[in-house]
DNA sequence: CGTATTTGACCAGCGC
DNA sequence: GCGCTGGTCAAATACG
């Protein structure tokens, strides 16, 4: 039952195009393809795979710490660079990341700063995660495992039983959406949750939602349509879909988890967290303010 | 000391 | 066939 990475990425339509590879289109803006090719022969055959392109904008990442270098947006998978290359044409080398997630992943991304748009970060998916989305490798949440509710983030260490938090939400993408703060159709959200405690995922039909590169909206990272943005955090409409579902057995939270959630402000990453307060759902971030990504002011 | 990053070397695809 | 270029490897290094 549970979508495959593949089906995942190709719903996915943030800003955010499919192209194939060959030896002179990488890292440019070149026109997408249409379809994302996994049938990998070789990691160096350059024309037998497809890429999925995103952007991000960097200006806002002028300022923090991430100024002057490449750092690629967190997402929920744990990325180890293996390389680096100065990239004809442009003044901007390019970063090689291959997938830590789990052992074995083919799954590569590589980033680097738009040559046409300096403030524009280039982040390129070659190849399908082949395990499925990482738990969270936060320690916070591994030293408050009775937590009842907890966000996903980057893992550097594979996922085993132990860490998963009988309460663990996890979300994610399952098609594309629109720009929440321009759409008046936000009852066509979309996510999908999969509470790995009960190996149940829930999901909720959302029509084609796409977001823009709205500048009042930028992306916090490569998943930020779903778990970043704070209109859609905020908007009580979004939770509107879950109408249907027994939000208090979602998200279980209850008040002695506050302290648990001014923990996981450390986060190093970003993660979002569902919990259900005072009757209504409510999302928290408990990570990365989105201004240290992309500067927007929710 | 274990893990992640850096960086030069190497390899393969591609164009001429 | 040759050279250029992109992508990966792996040893060295940095870091916690």
């Amino acid at each position: 039952m549970e979508a495959s990475l593949s089906e995942l990425y190709s719903n996915m339509n943030y800003h955010m195009e499919d192209r194939e590879i060959s030896s002179d289109n990488s890292g440019d803006n070149s026109p997408p393809s249409t379809t994302f090719n996994a049938s990998i022969s070789s990691p160096k055959r350059r024309r037998a795979i497809q890429k999925k392109v995103m952007t991000f904008p960097l200006k806002e990442i002028e300022g923090s710490r991430f100024k002057g270098d490449c750092t690629p947006p967190s997402d929920s998978w744990a990325w180890r660079k293996y390389g680096q290359k100065p990239i004809k044409g442009s003044p901007y080398p390019r970063g090689y990341y291959r997938c830590s997630s789990s052992k074995g992943c083919p799954a590569r991304k590589q980033v680097e700063r738009s040559r046409s748009d300096p403030n524009t970060l280039v982040v390129t998916y070659s190849y399908e995660h082949n395990h499925p989305w990482p738990i969270s490798r936060n320690h916070h949440q591994n030293r408050h495992n009775n937590a009842a509710a907890t966000a996903t983030t980057t893992t550097s260490s594979t996922p085993t039983p132990e860490n998963i938090s009988t309460n663990t939400t996890m979300m994610s993408p399952t098609t594309s959406l629109n720009n929440p703060s321009t759409s008046t159709n936000k009852s066509s959200l979309q996510p999908k949750i999969e509470n790995h405690a009960n190996d149940t995922i829930f999901q909720q039909n959302i029509d084609h939602h796409e977001i823009h590169h709205d500048p009042l909206l930028p992306p916090t990272d490569e998943l930020s349509w779903f778990t970043s943005d704070h209109q859609i955090l905020e908007n009580n409409e979004f939770f509107s879909n879950f109408n249907d579902l027994d939000m208090s057995k979602i998200f279980p939270m209850r008040e002695e988890d506050e302290s648990l959630f001014a923990d996981l402000g450390e986060l190093p990453e970003y993660s979002v967290v569902f919990r259900k307060a005072a009757g209504v759902a409510a999302v928290e971030e408990c990570n990365l303010a989105p201004t240290t990504w992309c500067g927007t002011t929710g």
